[in-house]
Parts: structure tokens; sequence; C-alpha cells
DNA sequence: CTAACGTGCAACCACATGGTTGTAGATGAA
DNA sequence: TTCATCTACAACCATGTGGTTGCACGTTAG
């Protein structure tokens, strides 16, 4: 049941449970950057920087091109999408659970045999 | 400018980043359940359950409320709402990038005296 | 050509995470 | 009371992560 496409959903969200990488993410969304941009933006060492970029580019979140010496980063923006998606149909559960409750209220109760847990 | 609110977000992805942890939220979402009852449907230990809870509890998705000797589990849905809000920005952000692109399909070409990155 | 720049990668460190087992305390049932 | 159940928590281990420094290589600028 925890099948393989699940390993691509945790890596989104997991590159995206970083502020750093959060804040990437809406730069290059802005203006597509290069890696030593972007690097000069924070305080970090560029290493640092760069092996952020390479997490995101393995959640499928950005991709880099090559340009002369530079990685440019760009978004890619349909791997967003898989998450919104994801939290999305966590909305529909939750609104479903609200209309069988009133379903509940508006019918007889029904018998109690359920165990306790 | 990583400021405070940050940390709330990163527990949030982090706790959406794994699979077990997905499954627990949504299935408290369709119905609350005691830690056990969860624990009992993973082939995984019950302290290893109990952990799973205790990340979504720390990152605020979901609440632990004693009855008798259970520890039941409900959902909380307004977090899952931050971690939505958050990447519906992101979309914003690119369709703000779309406008400018058509912006500058529309206009005569700028002297490019930008540095190459 | 030489020097500077941008990048990639490896090694290292401290710390968090996901799993285990074990122990102990509360609560409910017989 | 006694026993089984549910929960909590600690200790431990392997692995991943976020940061550093250092080095090597390709590319651009002087």
């Amino acid at each position: 049941m925890v099948v393989d496409e699940d390993v691509a959903t945790d890596r989104v969200f997991a590159a995206l449970a970083d502020a750093t990488r959060r804040d990437i993410v809406r730069r290059v969304i802005a203006q597509e950057a290069s890696v030593s941009a972007l690097a000069r933006t924070y305080q970090m060492s560029f290493a640092a920087v760069q092996k952020h970029v390479a997490v995101l580019e393995r959640a499928g979140l950005v991709t880099k091109e090559r340009r002369g010496r530079l990685a440019v980063v760009h978004p890619d923006l349909g791997t967003l999408a898989v998450a919104t998606r994801l939290l999305d149909s966590f909305e529909a559960l939750w609104r479903a659970r609200i209309g069988r409750m009133e379903d509940l209220l508006a019918a007889p109760p029904p018998p109690r045999n359920q165990p306790a847990d």
C-alpha cells in the first residue's frame, strides 16, 4: 500500500519543509537565477545553497539548465501541483465527513454496538 | 527574514513528508481513532505509530483527546489550510509571472544592459 | 596564456528522524 | 484484587540532513 508514487510525494513535501528552499522556489518562480546568484542572497556557503537546489531538483520542483558556466534554475510548477492536489484531496475528505455528520443529524440514531475503539 | 512562523510551516511540511503520517491524517479525517487502533493497521510497532502521531501533533495537524484509557486522535484542518494557502501563493506568483511575460511580448524590447547572471 | 569565476563533488561534523525494545503507570474488565 | 489493555517515555541504532571546508574542472575575462 506504500507505493512508489509515495516517495515522490515524500520528496516534494520534504523539499518544501525548509524556509531557504521555499524562498528559492519563490525566487525562481519570480525570475530564474543562477545558483551563484541565489547563493549571494543568503548568508550561507555556496555549497549549502547548491545542496538546497539539488534537493529541489531531486524533488522535481526545479530544473537546472546549463548556460555557459552558469547553472540557471527554473521552476517546475507541475510538481507543485502534485502537492496542491494532495492537500485538496484532504479537504475533499473533510467535506465528505461534514456531509456524513449532517446525514447523521438528519437520520434516526443507529444501534450502538461498535467496540469502544 | 527567516522568522518564527516559518518553523511552523517547516513542521507542517515535514510532517506531511511521510506516507504513514499522510495516511494517519487521512484516516482521522475520515473518522477519529485511538492511537492503538491506528497502530493495529500498520505493520510497525506501537511506539513507532505513537511517534508519528506525536510529530503530527507538534505540527498542529492533529490533536489528542484523552478518553478513559484511550488517546483519541482528531484532525486539525486549520493547520492544513496553512499549507494549502502557501502552495496557492506559489501559484499566484506563477500567474503573475505569466502576466509579466505577456506584457513583455506586447511591449517593445527593452535595452539589454543587465549583467549575465 | 593566466587569472578569476561558477560549478560539482567529496569528506566531515552535529543533529534530527524513523525504527526498534523495554519499562512503567493508568484505566477498564473479570 | 488481579489481569489485560492503552499509553507514555527512555535508550539505542542506522540513516538522512544541513551546514562547513577543500579541491578539481570547465568557462569567461584580461
